[in-house]
RNA sequence: GGGGUAAUAGGGUAGCCUGGUCCAUCCUAGAGCGUUUGGGACGCUUUGACCGCAGUUCAAAUCUGCGUUACCCCA
């Protein structure tokens, strides 16, 4: 057994594990005294800061970034009725301005639809303004009554990312769907994170969509986690805010809408995919600190030493790393197992046995260690760098093949979603649902699956028998 | 939505049942000094806690109620 110096519960704990690494690992403070409501430690800011680069970078292609206020007037917010069922339950209100009760009510946003389409209705004159693809990166707010979990499920969901587009035709709209997964699909793979995507149900769609597509993963404990959703919203927010445009004949039409949305569970899925039993793994194009400089300090060639660290030191970040370097007054091993606890990829060992080979020691992240003549650094690193990705992205892979089951039987269903997530034939009816949902008192997730690993699209539906039905995804979700 | 358990230094804990022994135990962490440094160093000195509010009592970390927070289980 270690020492509790070191050991973080093991991973297969999923749940203890998760909630130890936090601090752990220096990402959230959970002892803010509000229930649902966490405190980002700098690291943990820094991996989100260069997580949404990412997402800014791909959006920004033909996205524009924008800012819409926080809190949203009664009015606006109680326009779209089935937007309204809900949400009615978890909005937080605005209800005095110091002593003096407000005459309209504020709610804070739990979503901006019904902040940014107002404008948007006052935006759009004509088929020449269209589309519009906006995003921001806000704060949102609802008031969950369920056990709440940082970066999971929050009352304050710090990192909301939203995007709302408006198109002249439904198709158009439809085409931007898909546009959205597929970025949505590249920013995952970039964090080395592979999706399922999936058309959810019907009962289980955006308040207000026509249909709603979602992103889930596979959590180390089986259970699914939704990072991400695209809605077609149809007309029904233009209808309900006037939002039409002159066509060019002349005529007025209702827009066709969009939005779709990545939180900092984006987060949370990228700390349990590729953690262990040591801590973090940071995929490298998200890393804070890429690599890790541990200076070996024997007394008589300290100074010999630290002048060749500082050296690497700047070699490395004119190369592009961010990299820094550890020279406190603790053993080499202690520094390893603080480094290993917050993901650093790649650590650098530079001391005497070093020097006089000419040599630095390099390790990733996984354990694997190798000397490397100091000339021939820049090109090696490349290489590791490029193995540690794959490295995460073959892991993450076969986390995700080990956990998902085809099933073409019943009573194969409630040990698959026991330990992962079911594929099935589902025929589309709403009792058929229910019932696998009753066997295995876990969702079903969605059709329309897209997911390299499911070949045949069609079958028996695995309650009733109905031939052409379609392959379904059913699991336990967070 | 329903139930359960808990809250003592920065983190983890003992003490609580049976109130007084407690200006609260131990581990870890923090600060200072010195010796060390290729996988969690050592010595000396030192800082630091009974979740909040009410109640019972001569006396509360300990008993009661409420609140807050956290975790677990079931739907």
């Amino acid at each position: 057994m270690e020492e509790d110096t070191g050991s973080l519960p093991q991973k297969n704990a999923f749940s203890e594990w998760y909630n130890e690494i936090l601090w752990r690992a220096d990402i959230m403070d959970v002892r803010y005294p509000v229930k649902g409501l966490y405190v980002w430690y700098p690291y943990g800011f820094g991996i989100r800061k260069r997580v949404y680069g990412i997402l800014r970078d791909l959006l920004d292609r033909d996205h524009e970034e924008t800012l819409f206020p926080l809190l949203i007037p009664e009015n606006e917010f109680m326009k779209e009725a089935e937007h309204i069922k809900g949400f009615e339950e978890e909005v937080y209100w605005v209800t005095h301005g110091g002593t003096t009760p407000l005459d309209v009510k504020l709610a804070l946003r739990p979503t901006s639809e019904t902040a940014i389409y107002p404008m948007y209705a006052l935006w759009i004159r004509s088929h020449a303004d269209l589309p519009i693809k906006l995003y921001q990166i806000v704060n949102t707010f609802r008031y969950e009554t369920k056990h709440t979990r940082p970066l999971i499920r929050l009352r304050e969901i710090t990192s909301f990312k939203e995007a709302h587009t408006v198109h002249a035709t439904w198709e158009e709209a439809e085409e931007q769907v898909r546009e959205a997964l597929a970025r949505y699909r590249e920013f995952y793979d970039l964090l080395c994170i592979p999706v399922l995507i999936s058309r959810r149900p019907d009962w289980d769609k955006f308040p207000g969509a026509d249909y709603t597509m979602a992103v889930d993963t596979i959590m180390p404990d089986g259970k699914t986690l939704q990072i991400g959703t695209v809605h077609h919203l149809g007309d029904h927010f233009s209808r309900t805010f006037s939002m039409t445009y002159e066509d060019a004949n002349g005529e007025q039409q209702f827009c066709q809408q969009t939005c779709y949305g990545i939180s900092e569970r984006s987060i949370a899925a990228l700390i349990s995919m590729h953690g262990d039993d040591a801590g973090l793994f940071i995929p490298p194009a998200v890393a804070p600190v890429q690599i890790i400089i541990v200076p070996i300090l024997v007394k008589k060639r300290t100074d010999e030493v630290m002048a060749a660290v500082a050296a690497l030191q700047e070699e490395l970040q004119c190369a592009g790393y961010r990299v820094r370097t550890d020279s406190r007054d603790m053993r080499p091993g202690a520094k390893y197992y603080y480094w290993e606890m917050r993901g650093v990829p790649i650590r650098i060992e530079l001391g005497p046995r070093d020097l006089d080979a000419g040599t630095v020691t390099v390790v990733t992240r996984r354990g694997e260690k190798s000397q490397v003549m100091r000339s021939d650094l820049n090109t090696s690193l490349a290489a590791i760098v490029e193995g540690i990705k794959e490295d995460l992205q073959r892991t993450a892979a076969e986390h995700i093949k080990n956990h998902l089951f085809f099933v073409d039987d019943v009573s194969g269903l409630p040990d698959a979603v026991g330990c992962g997530v079911a594929a099935v034939f589902w025929c589309g009816d709403r009792g058929c649902a229910d019932r696998i949902e009753e066997i295995t008192s876990a969702s079903v997730l969605g059709t329309d699956v897209g997911y390299e690993g499911i070949v045949v699209q069609e079958g028996d539906c695995i309650i009733c028998g109905k031939p052409h039905s379609v392959v379904t995804l059913v699991g336990r979700s967070y």
